[in-house]
DNA sequence: TTGACTTACTACGTATGACGTAGTAGTGTC
DNA sequence: GACACTACTACGTCATACGTAGTAAGTCAA
């Protein structure tokens, strides 16, 4: 928390967070962008910009992962969609099973306790 | 495995998972870049076109994450270097948080067992 | 020894999307 | 009525994911 890092990270180029962490945020319901936008700070500690934030959020709705909600003032609440949450359930899946990959290949224990075998049984065939 | 998909996911646009998935599999050891695609393909399921995968080993190189080991052959192995397996190391504690806040914002119950609080604690003030 | 197949790349082009910046307009508050 | 904060729109740039094509060396079978 504390200070919000932009995206660039060090190493690895430009990443496509901002929708994931859009659906992320949506998920525990409706919000604005710049609601978006204070969830995400507080949560993953960055900070989206307007260009990033709105592009992911026009891309997201394109493609039905989102929706408008109705609104009463000037501010566009959007709400995630059911294939909102199937696509972000698979990516949080995916996410989780790469992580293990490479926490054990690094060596690295994360701090949940885990049971011996895992998606880590792919590295013995490496 | 079987059937390996190409990157394009059918929610979240383009992804940079490229550099993460080689700095996974070469945590794991020195390879080529077509030992790369297959490790890959075996542990995330997901195959790189020469495109993609030798564009992103060029920038892995240029970061310093990543570099060239002696080669009696044609073929070009690289090898993960330190301040590679700091930034893997960074990205895996990343989405394992991000992922635990997704799963715990969409109700999933992931494999692994956890104690009760855990990252997911940001989304009560959310 | 030729031809087919696999391995292992290089080179090139396209287009998507992350992100910054600037601008704008409504709202609260002192 | 000025200033800060909220909540966007609009625009441009650039990184990079990814496809496709081409190439060349090694392997193996007929």
């Amino acid at each position: 928390m504390s200070k919000a890092t932009r995206l660039n990270q060090p190493g690895l180029g430009r990443n496509n967070e901002p929708p994931l962490l859009i659906l992320t945020s949506l998920a525990a319901g409706a919000k604005h962008g710049y609601a978006l936008t204070k969830d995400i700070e507080a949560f993953a500690g960055v900070s989206l910009g307007p260009g990033a934030l709105y592009g992911a959020i026009a891309r997201l709705e394109e493609r039905g992962l989102i929706e408008p909600a109705p609104s009463e003032d000037r501010r566009q609440p959007y709400c995630i969609t059911a294939s909102g949450r199937t696509a972000l359930a698979q990516a949080v899946r995916d996410m989780r099973a790469l992580s293990d990959v490479g926490a054990s290949r690094l060596g690295l224990r994360l701090s949940t306790r885990r049971a011996g075998r895992s998606v880590a049984t792919f590295m013995v065939t490496q």
